[in-house]
DNA sequence: AGTGACCGACTGACCGGTCGGTCAATTGGA
DNA sequence: TCCAATTGACCGACCGGTCAGTCGGTCACT
């Protein structure tokens, strides 16, 4: 018998083979055969490690995930100063890794798709709604912490502000996927000037 | 020979039908034959009017763009009054549509799909592609007239600030779909007051 | 000699698309 | 006016390709 570690480095091996694949063809048109071909192993031995084409495909979303949360916490982590500073920060560090995730990015619309019409949707429903809950409290925490420094207006929405960023930035990664010709970097880059303006300057009256 | 017209209110009604399975089942696991039984003809007849199970499938999605198009038209058309105004408008109207779509939406996710890995990826694309441009000229308009009153600071990124907002309502939809309370007319009045304010006031020193 | 990881040829369910046939409506000749 | 011929819209049983998942066997290692 292999070794449990060796096994388990088998089993993230045929996980990136799958993601690849998945990336390029999409979840219908992906045979398991090219997932096998792609990872350098036979097809029966995929089911020696995944019970069927769906619940890799899960394990492939949950992988993706897993990721990029990595990837945010690490911006996240690494950042100091005013909440403005952090905020932008954080909006370019996610744009950023939109040049590297790119030929990744159809995973995801692969993955909303799941979530609306395969066997497991309930399943990605239920992760998606939890990874945007995330995201939204990560950042609603820093605008709350805005705030309490006096920085950021007291009355504002923070709810409401924290899922609209998430929103947006999802939304313009989304818009760079349909045109290449679209900057996502630096669209964020002019929102969040007016989006910060806004969250800082007294408003006016109604 | 049926009269042409009503070939084509026929046609009219499969295309309905089939956007209602696709929407419930999903691109992959709509079978033809469902399609034919929700139009209540046979499955052979689906052929006299459609080439394909994708052809229809995109005519669907060219039906549905048409729709949500109109909707945005009478919207914008029907404002008067400050650019703020006619902008926080817009966005309710846009969130209203939520309820009335509610059981169509997880038609966008697999149009978005389509446009990752079906075989008619290129037409999807560019069909987005121009959506959005379109789209965002709109806003971008309501924007630029706002400077011109005066009534939005001049120094506004106006092509970023309108592809974010277009980006921002449609994730504000996506959330919402995810999470059945999450209320995306709440959230979009919340962060669009911040972005208002954001256009409005003079911006403090960097 | 025993174990279990690995393999890929094979099977059968599935489903998009076809095609020969039915029938209602229309035409036109007597 | 009537009926035979013609048309084409409509149908669903069938076909053939596809592919996820299986299983009997091999091989490397102990």
């Amino acid at each position: 018998m292999i070794s449990l570690s060796r096994k388990e480095e088998k089993r993230a091996l045929i996980i990136e083979a799958a993601a690849q694949v998945f990336a390029r063809r999409g979840f219908a048109s992906t045979l398991m055969a090219e997932i096998a071909i792609e990872a350098g192993i036979g097809k029966g031995t995929l089911y020696e490690y995944f019970d069927s084409k769906e619940d890799l495909f899960f394990t492939v979303f949950e992988w993706f995930v897993k990721a990029t949360e990595a990837k945010a916490q690490v911006s996240i982590a690494a950042l100091g100063g005013s909440a403005s500073h952090r905020l932008q920060a954080l909006s370019d560090s996610l744009m950023n890794s939109w040049a590297e995730m790119k030929d990744m990015y159809s995973l995801v619309m692969e993955f909303w798709s799941a979530s609306a019409s395969s066997q497991m949707r309930q399943r990605f429903k239920q992760a998606f709604r939890q990874g945007y809950g995330d995201f939204r409290q990560i950042v609603s925490t820093l605008i709350r912490d805005g705030i309490e420094r006096g920085e950021f207006q007291p009355q504002v929405d923070i709810e409401s502000v924290a899922a609209a960023l998430v929103g947006t930035w999802d939304a313009l990664l989304l818009q760079a996927w349909f045109d290449d010709d679209f900057n996502p970097l630096a669209a964020a880059r002019g929102f969040m000037t007016v989006v910060i303006n806004g969250l800082t300057a007294k408003p006016r009256k109604l």
